[in-house]
RNA sequence: GGCGGAGUAGCUCAGCUGGUUAGAGCAGCGGAAUCAUAAUCCGCGUGUCGGGGGUUCAAGUCCCUCCUCCGCUACCA
């Protein structure tokens, strides 16, 4: 037993996420927690929403709402379609808490006392008519490499052509297409990351059993050379530019950078768990050395969390812990495109709630997790991965083994009879499958895992062919009492199984046998593990786990959701 | 443009440091069984391993080159 720190990526305030975001860092991240949890281990798990910046004070300006309730009110929404899905963060968060506050003022002030940060000049273009500063994507032009009229100040979507917003040809406001548009003179606060690159270096040396995507970069972003950047931005949302709550001079009308601030709330999250304790997560002085942090991202995230996040923590020269182990994967795609909420491709997370319950989303994302490449999600594969997986395997063995039991053996589970050859080889599949599957999960490694599962699912429905025990029922009846016994008993080895992927289900197949069954993760021999139910045991035959998908439903939802 | 990832059966993907006839699931075809959600189980895979060139006794696996897709490229987050 020891501690693990999961932290997922924090999913941006502006809307509620999709398929492709869920996949990404809360879901694996989710499985991960569960599957640690009935380890024995304790497990911290830890997210929020991601609250600051422009595209979350436009969003509520065009919801026509002040961006600090507008922001409470998608905290709520996602919050709500997170429980949904079975999410079981401890904390979900938001970066704009006072503790994310306090946390991020304390590191900044701590930075600069360490030399680490220095005000500088520079010049922003500036809309009067949106009265605030525009970020470069903001600024759109005609591009002056290929004439495209609606390039964006920081690369042109036409040719790929990297950009300054002051290359654009009649440049204009993305947000009111204004084109009065001009530079003005701003000052930020600069992190100097240049001076903290033999630090970052080390701590990436130091990780050498990181997976190749995350190592290499990292490593892209040392060998050019860590640049210092800005940490501050003119923006009203944010966190106060402030020590020890006196605002800097100069600063009044600037906030730290969402980048800056946002990694930080996993700490400040933490806090919110756990007043009292959460330094045994955090501090290395005070147990945190003793933590196993994990992270979750998608690949668009990693330099943030190998370089950025890292620098802030090191340059602070306290004893903050740094992530062990790094899960980055790669996108879902709706049909090999992009999700997309303005043009209604895909699928969002109230939406899909709404249509399907959340285990057969968590099934099918994680069993096709995108994990080596991006992924394509198509209804037609959700389909069949919930008609044929969990319903026909899975769904149908729990029905049909309780249905039996029920029927010939009075709702309890029945005695005599012993092993014979049938189960002997069931017990050698499940000890060949089980520590695989156990392992797949340690490593991350989805995909892999849930493969195993799914043999173990379709084992437990190979073992009843082999053991047939409505024949065995006319002339052997004890033959047939150990294979029913022993089919109640793989339901439940089955159950805890598959608990860190479909909890809800896993929940259902449990409550046949009682509310006190155990949860923790089966360890030992298949023989054992496929004994523990005693015999005359009450047990209750289940409804239907899993409704399939019918082809007019799936005709329907194609329709809907944009499919192509 | 630069860096990194990926391109394997109709679909989604495995294939470690090069070594017997390149694998799995789904879909398809044939059979068995009838406890069960017409659900299950068994059997069936001649694929230019993106194209071309090279190294080697031997390459999906190493090298070169070209093509396509994706991410990053530090002011979207």
């Amino acid at each position: 037993m020891s501690r693990v720190l999961v932290t997922s990526a924090l999913p941006y305030i502006n809307g509620i996420k999709h398929l492709g975001n869920l996949v990404g860092s809360m879901l694996p991240a989710d499985v991960y927690a569960r599957f640690m949890r009935a380890r024995g281990h304790e497990v911290a798990f830890v997210c929020a929403t991601d609250e600051h910046g422009t595209p979350a004070e436009l969003a509520a300006a065009a919801a026509g709402q002040e961006v600090a309730a507008y922001c409470a009110e998608q905290h709520e929404v996602q919050r709500a379609a997170c429980e949904g899905f079975g999410l079981s963060f401890d904390v979900f968060g938001r970066s704009s808490s006072a503790q994310n506050r306090a946390l991020t003022q304390h590191f900044a002030k701590t930075l600069e006392e360490n030399g680490y940060i220095e005000e500088r000049s520079e010049r922003q273009v500036y809309s009067p008519q949106d009265g605030r500063f525009l970020p470069d994507r903001y600024v759109e032009g005609t591009c002056p490499n290929c004439g495209f009229e609606r390039a964006r100040g920081d690369q042109c979507d036409n040719c790929g052509k990297l950009l300054d917003p002051v290359d654009l040809i009649d440049p204009y406001s993305a947000i009111s297409g204004s084109k009065d548009v001009e530079l003005r003179e701003t000052k930020h606060l600069y992190l100097l990351q240049s001076k903290l690159e033999p630090e970052v270096r080390a701590w990436v040396d130091a990780h050498p059993d990181w997976p190749q995507l995350t190592r290499s970069i990292a490593y892209k972003w040392l060998d050019e050379g860590l640049r210092d950047r800005a940490i501050t931005r003119d923006l009203s949302w944010g966190i106060p530019v402030a020590y020890d709550g006196a605002v800097r001079e100069g600063f009044e009308d600037k906030v730290f950078y969402v980048w800056f601030d946002a990694p930080i709330a996993y700490i400040a999250a933490t806090q919110e768990l756990d007043p009292e304790g959460w330094e045994r997560w955090w501090r290395t002085d005070q147990g945190a050395d003793e933590t196993r942090y994990v992270q979750f991202m998608g690949k668009d995230n990693v330099a943030f969390h190998t370089v950025s996040f890292p620098a802030t923590l090191l340059g602070s020269q306290e004893p903050w812990k740094t992530v062990d182990t790094l899960k980055s994967l790669n996108w879902l795609t709706w049909y090999g495109g992009k999700f997309s909420t303005s043009q209604n491709r895909g699928v969002f997370m109230d939406q899909a709630l709404e249509i399907m319950p959340a285990d057969a989303w968590r099934w099918y994302l994680m069993a096709n997790a995108p994990e080596s490449d991006d992924t394509a999600f198509t209804l037609e594969a959700f389909q069949a991965a919930v008609n044929k997986d969990l319903a026909d395997v899975l769904g149908n063995l729990v029905n049909r083994v309780t249905r039996f039991a029920s029927s010939r053996f009075d709702g309890v589970v029945p005695e005599g009879g012993q092993a014979g050859d049938t189960e002997e080889a069931l017990f050698a599949e499940i000890d060949k499958r089980l520590p695989a599957y156990t392992e797949h999960l340690e490593r991350m490694e989805f995909r892999k895992a849930f493969a195993e599962l799914r043999a173990i699912w379709a084992a437990g429905n190979e073992y009843l062919q082999a053991a047939a025990p409505w024949t065995a029922f006319k002339e052997d009846k004890a033959r047939a009492a150990a294979s029913v016994r022993t089919g109640l008993n793989l339901i439940r080895l089955i159950a805890e199984l598959s608990a860190p992927v479909i909890p809800f289900t896993a929940a259902a197949m449990l409550k046949i046998f009682g509310p006190d069954a155990d949860q923790a993760w089966p360890e030992g021999r298949a023989r054992d593990l496929l004994d523990r139910l005693e015999p005359g045991r009450a047990f209750e035959a289940p409804a239907v786990l899993f409704r399939k998908i019918e082809d007019d439903q799936l005709a329907e939802w194609a329709e809907r959701f944009g499919a192509p």
